[in-house]
DNA sequence: ATAAAAACAGGAATAATTACTGATTTTACG
DNA sequence: CGTAAAATCAGTAATTATTCCTGTTTTTAT
């Protein structure tokens, strides 16, 4: 892991991903980013955005579509999945996980250091 | 959804799956059944194995590395994804899932239709 | 001021998967 | 059985998300 220099394309990304409360694609930051660094590239949002997630930052959340998203909000939280639209976003409940207190347990000789949970179904928008 | 007619491709894709313990991609199953049916396409594998899939029966396991996994057991269960060499395995645990008893539910107006929980860890190949 | 390291833009490459096309199989029905 | 419609096939091209590569520009410690 590089040392981390400053870059105004890193800032940018990172303001960006601040003021939405929805997880933006790789690609929805590089359209939005743009307008402030017209020549941005693809690669470098890329770069940006899974560095940003390895130093924990942001988090980096994936639910089999094959598509990374990006969420700057690092708490521990859940997401629902829409099969009609596709939209990801928060799920506002305070079920606790059931896989919360298996970190750590070894089971088969299997260590486990954590968990993904999400959740799918309909969202309200396709529900009308 | 077409009404779906015999071949013998699909049934020796379904063959194979029923073999295996673990959870072969698709091209693992190309590879496979390839011996059986030397001609026989990596599309028709996908085509049959999301066929399947989509008929539920066997499931179609995505734990978020970009590759599509399939598992001829549909019962629901757990899977660990050592994330030092990639292997997806079950993972034999009765904790019951908090997330059953929430389909049904509905949150800010998004009706949960089921969940997804998987665990990632170091296995217990790469522990030693 | 400068030089090494990091980051960049642009574009090529990769990898998994899906879509297209004309030929072959399956199956329901006469 | 013969046949025709529909499903499936093999082979290949296209798509999509992402990573890698290269030569240039920024950042930063001294």
């Amino acid at each position: 892991m590089p040392v981390t220099k400053y870059s105004r394309q890193r800032e940018a990304i990172m303001d960006f991903l601040m003021t939405r409360r929805d997880h933006p694609t790789a690609d929805i930051v590089y359209q939005n980013v743009k307008s402030a660094f017209p020549h941005i590239s693809l690669g470098t949002v890329y770069r940006n955005l899974n560095l940003l997630a390895d130093l924990g930052r942001i988090a980096r959340i994936r639910v089999g579509d094959g598509v990374d998203r990006f969420d700057y909000n690092t708490t521990l939280h859940c997401h629902f999945v829409c099969r009609k639209c596709g939209r990801v976003m928060d799920l506002h409940t305070d079920v606790p996980s059931m896989a919360n207190g298996m970190e750590g347990r070894s089971i088969d000789g299997n260590l486990i250091e954590g968990h993904v949970t999400y959740f799918y179904g309909s969202c309200s928008r396709c529900l009308l």
